[in-house]
RNA sequence: GUCCCGUUCGUCUAGUGGUUAGGACUCAGGAUUUUCAUUCCUGCAACAGGGGUUCAACUCCCCUACGGGAUGCCA
């Protein structure tokens, strides 16, 4: 259902995916698969200073693996590329100049040190840091001579002086700002290339892009933008700003304190299902109680008109709350299969597949994240070890005799069910007139090494009953 | 400093003029479980402050306070 509906997640290549913006493309996506319209992938990679090699492969990888899917974008070209903004300079110089002949831009000769001096003036007398448009009214003659001497200069974005602006944002509303505020904003930078703020507006408008939704760090940009549509004679795509994601201490999240990759989030055994369905959560809100939600469940459930105003602190308490309750309730060959790379690194021989899943099955119940369930296999997989307690334990003479009783009785059938072994720990009790904790802990230790864990039957049926006698019988 | 935006339990939030202000995470207690974990139940805990408007404000308006964002030849 093809309705025109086009949106954009517009990064800039740093080397990783920042969890904001991973919400930020969340949400473009959950609103091109709400409203059948097309989700774009555009990179940003207009600053040469900060080229990082291998970023937008590392960007497009981990969109992957967190199963957002673009429309239209890098290795997935669309009627309106390129989708890199470094392959598209000429474009942009072409409205830049459009700009200029129409009066709404000029060419700017200052210096980075010229404005350095005007910056640390303006600041001495307390006024406002802003470009004081002293190459507004360079005159012809000036500027050919300048152009012809090769004088490095970059275009300015020549913004009205008075009055305000009035703009509809889809989640703020009405807002407001006086002109006197906006900067002359470069366009093109010295070395050719363009600003965000041109390319962002001349992309949006070439990719027929219809809603911009994007981080509230970019709405006091908005009047900026609003004035190169107007005078290119261009409708602007409709806004949604959306409220920042906090640190615990509310400023805008940082790497400064803890991560913020989400590399790094399912690097350390976060799910996929975990990140989108919390990060979901971080300024929108289905009607009711509701808070999970798979992805295709968002996609039916998400609206515009239900993103919040206010910023939200990133809890990675709940986060490890949810990932738990993904982990007890996904697949089991999901999980199984995702465990895999962290038993492989703990180097633990997983290769009896059926065991592997019961010991899974098991784990899952008890750990928040996926690279915590190899320390709860470990006795199923690692020759256990006792400290000075436990060997006292298992040498008293009761914990003796159970062991000697289970060896005796274990042997006398091929295998046991769990009624059985159930059975078996009763008719132990009676027979050797020995109950609860004292029955209990020692053959715990004795078959796990530890006073708390699996229930016995989990234990033998994971291990099997050979193994189960042979850790018996060494300590008889 | 200036401009912009925001403000319901510690945190994420529901709420849209009349509610015992609801849910989730965390925390505490209890039940189940021979243990641990799970699960379930119960509890603690919030409308930033002050003015209006109104018969009635968490809900609408204004001011103050606080918080955040922007203020780059970065996005």
């Amino acid at each position: 259902m093809e309705n025109g509906i086009r949106v954009r997640f517009a990064p800039s290549p740093t080397g990783y995916l920042h969890v904001g913006s991973l919400r930020t493309a969340l949400y473009n996506y959950l609103y091109a698969r709400k409203t059948g319209g097309k989700f774009i992938l555009r990179i940003e990679d207009t600053d040469q200073s900060r080229y990082i090699e291998g970023a937008v492969d590392n960007l497009i990888r981990t969109l992957k693996r967190v199963d957002l899917d673009y429309d239209e974008g890098p290795e997935k070209a669309g009627e309106f590329g390129p989708y890199y903004q470094s392959q598209r300079t000429a474009i942009y110089s072409r409205y830049a100049d459009e700009l200029i002949e129409k009066g709404a831009a000029y060419r700017c000769f200052c210096t980075a040190g010229d404005l350095q001096k005007m910056r640390e003036r303006q600041l001495a007398e307390n006024k406002d840091t802003r470009y004081d448009g002293r190459c507004r009214n360079l005159t012809e003659e000036e500027i050919n001579k300048k152009l012809a001497n090769g004088d490095p200069y970059v275009i300015r974005l020549q913004v009205p002086t008075a009055g305000e602006i009035i703009f509809y944002d889809l989640v703020r509303d009405k807002v407001t700002f006086p002109w006197e505020m906006v900067d002359d904003q470069i366009l093109i930078k010295s070395d050719g290339f363009p600003t965000y703020h041109l390319a962002n507006v001349v992309d949006d408008h070439l990719m027929q892009i219809t809603h911009v939704i994007r981080g509230e760090e970019w709405l006091s940009s908005i009047p900026k933008h609003l004035f190169m549509y107007e005078m290119l004679g261009w409708k602007p795509p409709k806004m949604a700003h959306l409220p920042l994601i906090l640190n615990p201490d509310k400023s805008k999240l940082s790497k400064r304190q803890g991560d913020v990759a989400v590399e790094d989030f399912l690097n350390k055994g976060f799910m996929p299902e975990t990140l989108l369905n919390f990060i979901a959560l971080l300024g929108w809100h289905a009607k009711g109680d509701r808070e999970l939600f798979s992805l295709k469940e968002l996609e039916t459930e998400f609206s515009l008109k239900r993103i919040s105003k206010s910023g939200a602190v990133f809890d990675q308490e709940k986060l490890k709350w949810m990932n738990g309750h993904y982990l007890k309730h996904l697949a089991l060959e999901k999980i199984a299969d995702r465990a895999r790379k962290y038993f492989l690194e703990a180097e633990y021989d997983i290769s009896d597949t059926e065991k592997y899943e019961k010991v899974i099955s098991f784990a899952r119940e008890r750990v928040s994240l996926l690279s915590e369930i190899p320390e709860q296999a470990e006795m199923f997989y690692r020759e256990i070890s006792f400290n000075a307690e436990d060997l006292d334990m298992i040498g008293q003479e009761n914990s003796q005799k159970i062991f000697r009783f289970w060896i005796m009785e274990l042997e006398n059938k091929d295998s046991w069910n769990e009624q059985e072994i159930n059975d078996l720990i009763k008719k132990t009790s009676a027979e050797l007139e020995i109950k609860g904790k004292a029955l209990y802990f020692p053959l715990r230790i004795a078959l796990f090494g530890s006073g708390h864990g699996p229930e016995i039957w989990t234990l033998y049926d994971i291990l099997g009953k050979e193994e189960v006698l042979k850790r018996l019988k060494k300590l008889v």
